[in-house]
RNA sequence: GGCCCCAUCGUCUAACGGUUAGGACACGGCUCUUUCAAGGCCGGAGCACGGGUUCGAUUCCCGUUGGGGCCA
């Protein structure tokens, strides 16, 4: 097997995903896997992008048996096939301009007709073909389709036919002496011995193609996969104007690489029964063809954010802190805080980015109070009450969730109002929200002297937003 | 335009001629609760359409429609 990535672009989930299959399918079938770079359009191709595309591969756990190969350096390999298809009789050259084929093309067009090359090229006796080149007339190569109908057995699809008629001779050496795509990837599927081609959909109508030219090569004929495409909520194929489509961007979401893995496995693939949730070690022992569908699949962030959810959930508490450092802008507090911490917030958050920011909740003191919710819970005494409450707070000598609660709800009852006129204004203090951990739990870990801070600062903040508000 | 592929809830999918069409995400409700989640329970939601084949079609065949891809 191989995933065969252009460099053209950064990996993006649909890729990963065939790049997945074919991990997978090597795996089940004890077969090798292999990584093979199509850096031949050296127009488009970049560098960055190669070493993006491995450490993507990387973070996703996409381990490859061999390579990765680069079809940059195989060229001379491309060069002697292309000879020898020609003194073969199996392909040509061409001499014709490209302001002839032009023409021929918009004569066609002109006649209704859909256009087809001449394959004037064919006719000519090789001996003239041969002096032509060595006299140095710029030609092409193109290989000599059969006119017959080429069938394809696709392993997904069962059997897909190609009426001749709709194949012309097409290029496999530019003038230039630049190998084309098809035809570099015939040969290195022949030379790699690849005996399965497990690729995208966009792939299906070129598969013609690649038999006529493995059947020129005289090399066997690998059996063919296509898996449906992946698109965007817009059904559209999925690409950078739908947000997120490279695996990189869902790395920098927060996402964890084992969720996105199993994610991109299910869109596709079903194994029996309702499992959603499958270790790379399942993946691999129960992946089959047979149970890979056809069609088309939309990508959900939505269902992607769930699972990345479960495996939050399953996940220890010291790995979680790990995947969440590099989102913490300030950092973690103490092994034990941030254990606890994790612990708190691991059912309240969907990505390492969330968790990571209210790890950060535990070291950096809010930058700003949510308005909305200072409005609604900042009333002309709330300052007042804060004050008493922190002062009673200062007494707690046994600093706990328990003790902390009781401290509260007695100076709420001392004052006459309900503990949620305290509760509402301090989680504001404590963490810049209205929403979030169980209040207690948070004070306990934030630790007295945190706890006071900020409610004091916060004290400050509704006396300057109310100071007109006098209370005794 | 030519050729090719695809079609079950909004989305991912199960079903391999006979099922009250199952599960998951999302959505709604209830529960838990100081807030928000998570969890538990409940609910709404689908076989694109038209012809065949068959005792019987979501399932097989053909067409229509819709979507997608490749080539130019």
């Amino acid at each position: 097997m191989r995933f065969a990535p252009s460099p053209t672009g950064s990996l993006h989930v649909g890729g990963a995903r065939t790049a997945l299959y074919n991990l997978l399918f090597a795996r089940h079938e004890k077969g090798t896997f292999l990584l093979r770079i199509e850096d031949t359009d050296v127009e488009r191709s970049r560098d960055e992008l190669i070493s993006q595309i491995l450490s993507a591969m990387e973070w996703l756990g996409l381990e490859y048996d061999e390579g990765p190969f680069y079809q940059s350096r195989r060229y001379d390999l491309y060069r002697e096939a292309a000879d020898r298809l020609v003194s073969e009789g199996k392909a040509y050259r061409a001499f014709e301009t490209s302001e002839e084929l032009d023409a021929q093309r918009k004569a066609a067009e002109a006649s209704g007709r859909a256009y087809r090359y001449s394959g004037a090229g064919r006719e000519m006796p090789p001996d003239e073909s041969d002096r032509r080149a060595r006299e140095g007339q710029r030609h092409v190569v193109r290989l000599k389709m059969p006119a017959e109908t080429i069938v394809v057995d696709d392993l997904i699809r069962g059997r897909v036919e190609f009426p001749a008629e709709a194949l012309d001779d097409f290029v496999l050496v530019r003038s230039d002496g630049h190998p084309l795509y098809h035809f570099c990837v015939c040969v290195d599927d022949t030379e790699m011995r690849i005996t399965h081609v497990l690729r995208g959909d966009d792939h299906l109508a070129n598969t013609p193609k690649h038999v006529a030219l493995f059947r020129a090569l005289g090399a066997p004929i690998p059996k063919f996969a296509h898996l449906g495409m992946i698109l965007g909520t817009d059904r559209k194929k999925l690409s950078k104007r739908h947000g997120a489509a490279a695996v990189e961007e869902w790395r920098d979401l927060g996402i964890l690489p084992e969720a996105l893995v199993n994610f991109l496995a299910l869109l596709g693939w079903a194994p029996g029964g309702d499992r959603e949730i499958l270790s790379r070690e399942e993946m691999e022992r129960e992946f089959s063809l047979d149970r890979v569908g056809p069609s088309p699949s939309v990508f959900e962030p939505e269902k992607l954010l769930w699972m990345n959810q479960q495996y939050i959930a399953r996940m220890p508490a010291e790995e979680i802190l790990n995947r969440s450092l590099p989102f913490s802008p300030a950092g973690l507090p103490e092994a034990e805080v941030a254990r606890k911490a994790v612990e708190l917030h691991r059912p309240r958050v969907r990505t390492t980015v969330e968790m990571g920011r209210a790890l950060s909740s535990y070291v950096r003191d809010p930058a700003e109070y949510e308005p909305e919710g200072f409005r609604k819970h900042v009333k002309p005494d709330t300052a007042a009450h804060l004050e008493d409450l922190a002062r009673r707070l200062e007494e707690v000598s046994d600093w706990s969730a328990p003790s902390t609660e009781a401290a509260l709800r007695e100076t709420a009852e001392k004052a006459g109002i309900s503990a949620g006129k305290l509760i509402h204004p301090m989680r504001l203090a404590l963490t810049g929200t209205t929403v979030g951990a169980p209040l207690f739990d948070v004070v306990e870990l934030l630790g007295k002297d945190t706890t006071l801070l900020r409610l004091r600062r916060f004290v400050e903040a509704a006396r300057a937003a109310a100071p007109q508000a006098p209370t005794s």
